[in-house]
DNA sequence: CAAGAAGCAGACCGATCTGTCTACACACAG
DNA sequence: CTGTGTGTAGACAGATCGGTCTGCTTCTTG
């Protein structure tokens, strides 16, 4: 794994656990064991580090969940209970590949870059719509018709943030399998 | 107003747009007009000073809440829309004593403080209980039955989670209509 | 071989961080 | 009258912040 790389999985790893405000440079240059000309040598600046981390936790995040899609059954309800199986297995700490439950890390991203117009807010905007348009694609293969599908990911994306808030916020691992059960109910309609 | 809840107001204010972590103790000092050893005198540190806001933000949403819900019609179908309403006027910046809108302010903080057995962390869960417990008392007053009020409750919790997250992250200031239209779906069964 | 990219350690910069302290002012209760 | 509580302004301390820079090494590539 190059410098880089390593840098942003360590960034990442402390970012994710304590909040980016409170994660220094030189905090992340001690755990990495990379030099700080090293990382000035790759990153303009501690946002532009920032904004490398978040693009990769959007492209570990996408993978992961594109895969774990890929693999369930290929129906509506199929594809609702193979996604919030998914979550359960994430708020339980059963997928190595996103690391220990943390919450959403986006989530947590916006929550210290409030604005919307700011970049790094939008990059975390971009990864949501980009996971509802994930669902979108697996229901439309379903041969779901087209108006019912873009409503049902948004719905389902509505379901998973509450979900996510709720199992960091309040602890409650079991919110998967309870956002799981309403999204069948709706679909059911 | 005194020099206390002066600070308290104003760290929140500047901690709700920006992050705890990215405000500064003198920057709450200058806005607010307030000597530093005035404010030691009342908080030990910071931490107790972010304590207090957070206690304050509690009981100043409470109320708010709660005074929407008593005003609403007292059926189930009229406290889901009478919930979903407060929340799409939030949302949208028609309710001054919320100030403007930048998401949930216990899902940024939890952000801040990941760790589930911090003492800010912990504050942030109550106020979720809290409000799931008012929701569930409005809930038992129109006189449904006693387990479905805590399931129904814990539903309408979990879509307001989702809508605040879509309303911030997304920008999808209409998130509260729809996740109120989710929930009188819900409610129906 | 030469050049440049990528790496190292760490000194250094000015700014800012939380928190302490001095010195003084005013109000009010015993 | 005299302490106590609440307040002011701001110097100060020690640590840490993001970021720059020097000097040196090693690898790769034209």
């Amino acid at each position: 794994m190059d410098k880089r790389q390593q840098l942003v999985v360590t960034a990442f790893d402390l970012f994710y656990r304590h909040g980016i405000h409170a994660v220094g440079i030189n905090q992340i240059l001690q755990v990495s064991g990379v030099a700080k000309k090293t990382l000035y040598h790759h990153f303009s600046s501690k946002e532009a580090l920032v904004a490398a981390v978040v693009a990769y936790r959007d492209a570990a995040y996408l993978e992961w969940l594109n895969a774990r899609l890929a693999e369930g059954e290929q129906t509506v309800t199929g594809l609702i209970h193979t996604l919030f199986m998914a979550l359960d297995d994430w708020f339980n700490d059963r997928v190595e590949q996103l690391t220990t439950f943390h919450g959403c890390f986006f989530i947590n991203t916006c929550g210290e870059y409030g604005e919307p117009g700011h970049e790094i807010h939008r990059l975390c905007a971009r990864h949501k719509a980009a996971v509802v348009n994930m669902l979108a694609d697996y229901l439309r293969r379903t041969g779901t018709a087209a108006p019912a599908t873009s409503r049902l990911a948004q719905t389902l994306g509505l379901l998973k943030e509450g979900a996510i808030v709720q199992a960091h916020v309040q602890g409650e691992k079991r919110a998967a399998i309870t956002a799981g059960e309403l999204a069948l109910r709706l679909a059911a309609d």
